[in-house]
RNA sequence: GGGGGCGUAGCUCAGUUGGGAGAGCAUUUGGCUGGCAGCCAAAAGGUCGCAGGUUCGAACCCUGUCGCCUCCA
């Protein structure tokens, strides 16, 4: 029987028998932040067991996608291991209870009309105290007594030795169905779990009879099959070969049931099938939780292909494969299989980009550890490589193991926090002594906040607290001024806003009857808003009134910022698709810093669309509401929800869009924000890098601050172009034409070339040619990069190239004119010393790369010899080269030995190798002496 | 916000205490071979990311900076 029917006739069978047959949940169920991955089929029915949920249906069928984590180390090397499979399940939400559930199991499993399985080759365990399931087993089914055992509380419970150890609540016996094959050994296909039983306390006498009792089975779908179709691994059934045997043929591997090579195909099979569905529904590999299983997942399969010799991309290769098995089931991976390939082909690049290095240092390690005879893989190695080349800590384990090695997991994790605290994680202060703050939350509970209407209230003073924790303490009244440390205030109501999601406190003024308060910063402790903050003048009371002011100016800044990033978020979904979600972000005045999910880097081009669709939006004037509903309504409503984030009940959520139901953003917000996009005013991007593996982050200004960078652009740009007296539009290929002339100078420099005709046109173009202000920013970004440095700092960069330039060709010019200097006519002033031809001479303007071609030239024209060559710069600066053929050096000549008495008289130093030596010294005018004393010192050389 | 790593020929990377910038593959040319594959020989190809500094001398040491990778918060 083929999966694809097994799945069809489970859910057919349930369904004959009044059940609602019900779509598979998500893989990753962000609404359930208990799990990270959807483990079993009964999670999306956890509020209809509860109770807690109108009940549209009391009996359900499902087939539902899961993927654990637990067992990752067996996939591939046992027959029954996944992370990612399918689970059958029947479900009674106080409906019927054991006797129907045990007499449908037996008749679906028997029936010649379902699966027609031979009685005599299943056999079923029941819980020891559950007297009742036996008897329906052996009475109403027949099943013979030898064909049912009795277990413990830790087999046939769930949860696991509930009854003695807990956890108190929802629990019950279960019921194992097992299948002997004619060969091999007995597996366990189906559980059915009857939940009665409500845990109170420790035993005897703690199991409640539940007044609603449930029913929850699970049959794992891919090992039925794998009973069914008779092979020896779930692998081998007929959805799962197909991509095993392509996953062998992208590895150019012969596919065998008990190779290493086969044991790679499979977890390969089940990695990338479990990355495909996770993908699909936008998980992408990541840093933590479940985007770091996904990347934890893809990386071990590669790695496998990488074991294999594999050195370049492939498993985005084997996703159509996963597709064209699992659409049967699941249409919708069609839609977002190309899409899914994408992503993973990207994520297997960035890490084939580290895992040699990473396997290199990993194997060098092996290698040191062999040699020095230890076993245990040390901890901060591990670590080490993991904050550099991000090769997970159990990919290391795994490699480390077929090594026969042991994986220090305690000194791994030591090390990663020893680093945490070096990379400045917040020390974890005295949270749970009690302080004055805590003392006042307790009291007041919390602050009313004023600040989505107002920005200035009326309030009273609740609290003062001075000092720093923990010697920080409260006070009645606070008359000094000048404080070292911030004073915190407490009011019982305050328009200003504290930190909260990204976006900075408010800042302003506390003013009451004789004093003054400046609050420097507003911060947020559970419902209590802090003011930070000095005293101006006067003396402030506990009880006075005060008149809160915030600085609106500032507050306008950050509602502009605030309101852009919701624009911005929502652009760069639409430009880079809808993955590009928030990560985190800050708001400040003007001024905002955004990270989103994006496998590489966003291109010029995708920015300069996404700055003009802010700019889009904010041209056309939109509205922007926010009003406060219940989550759930949020939710149906599209409402961005970001994973992790924890949402009070009921949200806030701010709309931006011309009509009222059409929104074209809808987010979950705490923040200030402005009435209309129009006033954002303005808004520029300032950069964009990546911050971790699969983040990028984007910094922008917006209102004044926006303006006032753009005209920095555009004065940036118009002073590179006026340096080179170009229009700014062709500043990009002046510039590069530029640098070719410098590269170009420096060589003819280097190799003794003369200045020939100029190739580049320096000529003025006309300087009027408009360039809007997104052009400027293009231009100058491109110029910037040329250059590498930032954009703000290409007129100086151009400035000092004209410069250089300038400077190389002068030099030119003087060689020019001092005439060529020649292999030749060196040699007219050489001098023998027996067989050996030896130069010592000046080589004005001549680099010290030119001397060398030219002791290079005059070695070669003469058998042997010794040349030393001098040339000075200035009055100040003198470069020696020495060179020695071989035949010399057997007579003893040294080429350093030589240079470094010569150097010692100008003034310096030098050294080098027997045939070749550098140096160089201060005093040119002490050359004609120098000279002297080189020609002295080879004669000596050549004597002994 | 902080930590680590990388940037050298078109590609993958070497480059030992600072002293003439290298290898393999790819490219071009020539040769061997009936042709291809292959082999042999030669050539071309580098602002050693950029800029300062230290030094007589920097790919190498120091500082800053640009870009990429990666981890922590």
């Amino acid at each position: 029987m083929k999966t694809d029917e097994l799945r069809e006739k489970y859910l057919a069978f349930f369904e004959s028998k009044g059940h609602s047959r019900q779509p598979s949940d998500v893989l990753v169920p962000t609404w359930d932040p208990s799990v990270l991955f959807t483990p079993a089929g009964m999670n999306q029915f956890k509020d209809h067991f509860l109770g807690k949920v109108k009940l549209d249906f009391t009996r359900a069928t499902t087939c539902q996608k899961c993927l654990r984590t637990g067992d990752i180390d067996n996939v591939g090397r046992t027959a029954y291991h996944h992370t990612f499979f399918e689970m059958l399940g029947n479900f009674s939400f106080g409906d019927y209870f054991k006797r129907e559930a045990i007499s449908w199991a037996w008749e679906f499993l028997t029936d010649k009309k379902w699966l027609a399985l031979n009685p005599d080759q299943l056999s079923v365990t029941v819980y020891k105290d559950d007297q009742e399931a036996a008897d329906i087993w052996s009475d109403d089914i027949g099943l013979p007594t030898k064909q049912i055992n009795w277990m413990d509380e830790d087999e046939n419970f769930w949860p696991a030795s509930a009854p003695s150890q807990g956890p108190d609540g929802v629990c019950g016996p279960c019921s194992e169905i097992y299948f002997h094959p004619e060969q091999g050994s007995e597996v366990e296909i189906w559980n059915l779990v009857f939940t009665q039983f409500n845990r109170v306390g420790d035993p005897p006498d703690n199991l409640r009879p539940l007044p609603s009792k449930n029913i929850d089975t699970g049959m794992g779908l891919e090992r039925t099959v794998a009973t069914l179709q008779g092979v020896p691994t779930n692998y081998h059934i007929d959805n799962l070969m197909p991509i095993v045997e392509a996953a062998a043929e992208v590895c150019s591997v012969k596919y065998e049931l008990d190779s290493e090579a086969g044991r790679r195909c499979r977890r390969i099979t089940d990695h990338v099938r479990a990355c495909t569905f996770a993908v699909h529904e936008n998980v992408y590999p990541g840093a933590n939780k479940e985007k770091y299983v996904v990347k934890r997942l893809l990386r071990r399969a590669v790695l496998d292909g990488h074991q294999l010799g594999l050195r370049e991309p492939f498993l985005h290769l084997l996703v159509p494969k996963v597709v064209e098995m699992m659409k049967g089931a699941y249409p919708e991976l069609t839609e977002t299989a190309e899409r899914v390939a994408k992503v993973i082909q990207q994520e297997e690049t960035n890490f084939f980009g580290t895992i040699d290095e990473g396997i290199n240092r990993i194997e060098r390690v092996f290698d040191d550890m062999r040699a020095k005879d230890r076993v245990k893989v040390e901890g901060d190695i591990a670590a080490e490589l993991y904050q550099t080349y991000g090769v997970p800590p159990e990919l290391f384990e795994g490699l480390a193991a077929e090594h026969n090695l042991a994986f220090d997991w305690d000194g791994y994790k030591r090390a990663m926090e020893k680093f945490g605290e070096i990379s400045g994680k917040v020390q974890h202060s005295v949270m749970d002594a009690k302080g004055p703050v805590d003392s006042l939350k307790h009291a007041l509970h919390s602050t009313e906040f004023l600040g989505y209407e107002a920005t200035q209230a009326q309030a009273v003073v609740k609290g003062i607290v001075a000092g720093t924790a923990p010697e920080d303490r409260l006070c009645d009244c606070m008359e000094e001024q000048g404080h070292e440390h911030a004073i915190r205030v407490v009011l019982d109501r305050t328009p200003f806003y504290g930190e909260s999601g990204g976006q900075v406190g408010d800042t302003g003024k506390l003013v009451g009857d004789g004093f003054e308060f400046e609050v420097t910063d507003t911060q947020k402790d559970g419902q209590l808003v802090i003011h930070h903050g000095h005293l101006l003048s006067g003396v402030m009371y506990e009880g006075s009134a005060v008149e809160a002011t915030v600085d609106v100016e500032r507050r306008d800044g950050i509602r502009r910022a605030h309101s852009a990033t919701h624009v911005m978020h929502h652009a760069l979904q639409k430009h880079l698709g809808s993955h590009a979600q928030q990560q985190g972000s800050k708001v400040d005045e003007d001024w905002l810093r955004f990270d989103f999910t994006n496998l590489s880097p966003v291109t010029d081009e995708q920015l300069a669309e996404i700055s003009s669709d802010v700019a889009k939006h904010v041209a056309a004037a939109e509205p922007i509401r926010w009003e406060t509903l219940p989550l759930a309504e949020a939710r149906s409503q599209g409402a961005m929800m970001l994973f992790g984030e924890k949402y009070p009940d009921p949200v806030r959520m701010v709309s931006m869009g011309s009509v009222a139901g059409n929104a074209f953003s809808k987010e979950l917000c705490g923040g200030t924000h402005l009435d209309n996009t129009r006033d954002v005013q303005a808004f520029e991007i300032l950069s964009e890098e990546g911050v971790s593996a699969g983040t990028r982050r984007i910094t922008a200004l917006t209102g004044r601050r926006a303006v006032e960078y753009s005209e920095q652009t555009q004065q940036a740009l118009n002073a590179a172009a006026k340096s080179l007296a170009c229009a700014p539009i062709v500043l990009t290929s002046k510039v590069e034409s530029l640098l070719a002339k410098q590269r170009e100078l420096k060589k003819l420099l280097a190799s003794g070339g003369t200045l020939g005709e100029e190739t580049a046109d320096w000529s003025t173009t006309v300087g009027d040619v408009q360039v809007t202000a997104a052009q400027a920013k293009i231009i100058l970004a491109e110029t910037a990069h040329l250059l590498s440095v930032a954009p703000l700092n290409v007129p100086d960069r151009v400035a000092a190239l004209v410069q250089e330039v300038g400077s190389l060709r002068q030099r030119l010019e003087q060689r020019a004119a001092a005439g060529p200097i020649t292999a030749d006519s060196l040699l007219e002033q050489a001098i023998e010393i027996g067989e050996a031809t030896i130069v010592v001479a000046e080589a004005p303007t001549a680099e010290s790369s030119l001397m060398r071609q030219l002791i290079d030239q005059i070695r070669q024209k003469t058998g042997s010899s010794a040349v030393l060559l001098a040339s000075s710069e200035g009055d100040s600066k003198v470069t020696l080269v020495a060179g020695v053929s071989k035949e010399l050096q057997e007579k003893g000549a040294h080429a350093g030995n030589w240079v470094r008495p010569v150097a010692q008289i100008l003034g310096g130093g030098g050294g080098g190798r027997p045939d070749m030596a550098q140096a160089g010294g201060k005093q040119p005018s002490k050359l004609p002496e120098a000279l002297e004393v080189a020609r002295q010192t080879i004669a000596e050389m050549l004597k002994s």
